[in-house]
RNA sequence: GGGGAAAUUCCCGAGUGGCCAAAGGGGGCAGACUGUAAAUCUGUUGUCUCAGACUUCGAUGGUUCGAAUCCAUCUUUCCCCA
């Protein structure tokens, strides 16, 4: 058992949001191991940066010599959490949430130590899917009122909109693993973030009422901007974990282009980096500010992508920024020598690149001066690219300040 | 089950027969200024073979020289009553 207390941690941190008995929590997590979970539903194939958050607070907890389980919503994601939805989303198939169920367990892995039984992954389609209807309202339905639930937060948006029967249980089957863990694992607490406070509290009151046993609560600060937006969300979607979805250059990216006022929040909360670093580096004055981001940028590529590609990831960022060099990192697509031959036309090659989505937009980026192809103005639409471009194979589009892709000849 | 209302481009939201690729705002993208920041200002924001053409206003069919706008049917959602 590790003397620094796990609460503190988290606390010093600004993890925490809300605890349903602090001290009581503190005390416990004090003294002894303990069990706690924290549930996923895998509505996605891959985890996002909402997620990784949550995932560090499990580190955190673990590196303190408590036992995590990471609960895979596998029968939860059948239903749907309403939470923060103002449309019902639509039902993913059972094959889709099995596939997803089986990436994010790839991904858990990186970040939690499930060796010698250190941490559980548990998925809650193993109980939830063989329920009677009749036995679970009997048993788990009698413990919740209607009229209670009603007035939770997370539902009054949709009070307005519509709330299906279907999603309506949610709560209840989220309440109903919390005591079904309890019961095969001893665990007593349950961690989310702060969306899913109300969801947390249904679990923690069902297992004092049909156990008699405190279950304890607590949620964590959601990942947002100095000014309240969402956090991890860029125009092509959310941040991944998966690298094929988020590639570690644009993740790194984008952590590197952060706000002055969020730094240091993120250090303190995706890194794990000692406090004193953390405070000393987000208080960087100016300019110098920019230390602090590429320390956090680095320290969340190396704890996802590890430090290999953290390191390729700042080397091609430092290059491209620092003045024009080549790196292998940053995104790269291959044309042909035939097609080189022809001239390849400036449009076609930023839609090939992916660069602009389409060739109305390519060429809307072209006529307002934000293209450079190897450092140089694209002037105008006709512009071809040819082997004079290239230099050792390679040539290098910019679109605005900071995309860059790299055409290699094949 | 009965009655009423609504569905518009990424989002919100104008638009009731031609002047509508569709106001305004938000968001996005780009330019200027900067520190790969923020704020601010400017431009832009359906697609393409871009002085032109083509496809869009829940779906399908119809009226009309002409429809996002009118009619019919369908789908979905919301509200009121039971």
């Amino acid at each position: 058992m590790n003397k620094v207390n796990a609460f503190d941690v988290l606390k010093e941190r600004g993890f925490i949001q809300q605890v349903t008995h602090e001290e009581p929590v503190r005390e416990l997590l004090g003294k002894e191991s303990v069990t706690f979970y924290i549930g996923f539903d895998p509505t996605a194939d891959s985890l996002t940066i909402g997620h990784f958050l949550t995932v560090m607070a499990m580190a955190h907890m673990q590196r303190a010599g408590h036992r995590p389980i990471a609960l895979i919503g596998g029968g939860t994601a059948m239903v749907g959490d309403p939470t923060g939805k103002t449309d019902m989303r639509k039902m993913l198939t059972r094959e889709g949430i099995e596939h997803n169920s089986q990436c994010f367990k790839k991904q858990f892995e990186k970040f939690i130590d499930f060796e010698d039984g250190k941490a559980i992954m548990e998925d809650n389609a193993n109980w939830l899917l063989k329920l009677n209807y009749v036995s679970f309202l009997r048993e788990i339905g009698v413990h919740f009122s209607v009229n209670r639930m009603l007035t939770a937060e997370c539902f009054k948006s949709r009070m307005e909109k519509g709330l299906s029967f279907l999603e309506f249980n949610y709560m209840i089957m989220q309440g109903y693993d919390f005591l079904e863990l309890y019961r095969r694992h001893g665990c007593r607490i349950q961690l989310g973030g702060d969306d899913q406070w109300s969801n947390i509290l249904a679990g923690a009151d069902l297992i004092r009422r049909v156990e008699g046993a405190e279950a304890y609560g607590m949620t964590f600060t959601l990942l947002t901007t100095s000014e309240g937006k969402k956090m991890g969300k860029t125009e092509s979607g959310a941040i991944w974990l998966d690298p094929e979805k988020t590639s570690p250059y644009d993740f790194y990216q984008y952590w590197r282009n952060v706000d002055d006022a969020d730094v240091e929040k993120c250090l303190a909360l995706m890194t794990f980096l000692p406090m004193d670093e953390v405070r000393r580096l987000g208080s960087l004055p100016g300019e110098k500010i920019n230390e602090a981001k590429k320390a956090l940028a680095f320290e969340m590529t190396k704890i996802i992508h590890g430090e290999e590609e953290a390191m390729k990831a700042q080397k091609a960022a430092e290059a491209l920024f620092g003045g024009g060099g080549d790196s292998e990192s940053i995104p790269t697509t291959e044309i042909s020598q035939e097609l080189l031959a022809e001239g390849l036309n400036i449009l076609d090659a930023l839609v090939m690149t992916g660069l602009a989505p389409s060739k109305g937009e390519a060429r809307r980026l072209v006529t307002q001066g934000g293209i450079t192809v190897n450092e140089q103005k694209v002037e105008a639409i006709d512009r071809t690219i040819t082997d004079k471009d290239f230099e050792e194979g390679k040539a290098i589009i910019k679109k605005g300040k900071k995309s860059y892709h790299r055409l290699k000849v094949q």
